[in-house]
DNA sequence: GGGCTGACCTACT
DNA sequence: CAGTAGGCCAGCC
């Protein structure tokens, strides 16, 4: 049985476009953590590989990898560094609000967007 | 083949 | 609230 699984078994390759299709996903002024996104990629628990997806995703393929951050709502890289600023810049672009440098994942989640524009912005 | 690292997470202390 | 421990997996010596 293993020899039919053989041909759908994931390759790195597509485990990485299926994390990609997720993030490309992402609506503009959202934010998810990389644990939401192995899950909704079906591969819960694999944080670590979404990180490693970003990092090897083309340049053609115009990724929002800006949208994805920690589990504290934090940017995963050292503030000083030039990608912290960058990645800040084009979220807070979104209209994405820092607060003492996290993120409200709550407020600016997928799922969040939706009220705000039935509701209007708290 | 083994060991370390890393754009991580959760749970517990 | 901060710090620790265990888990997870792909790349690179």
């Amino acid at each position: 049985m293993n020899d039919e699984r053989k041909k759908t078994s994931d390759s790195s390759d597509d485990r990485y476009q299926r994390v990609w299709a997720v993030v490309e996903g992402i609506p503009a002024g959202c934010v998810l953590n990389y644990g939401e996104v192995a899950r909704l990629a079906g591969y819960p628990g694999k944080a670590r590989m979404v990180g490693m997806a970003l990092g090897r995703a083309p340049r053609g393929r115009n990724l929002p990898w800006h949208r994805v951050v920690n589990a504290q709502g934090r940017i995963s890289f050292p503030e000083a560094s030039s990608r912290y600023r960058t990645q800040r810049r084009l979220l807070e672009a979104e209209g994405v609000e820092f607060e003492d440098g996290a993120i409200d994942l709550d407020r600016f989640s997928p799922g969040q967007a939706l009220d705000r524009l039935l509701w209007g912005p708290h």
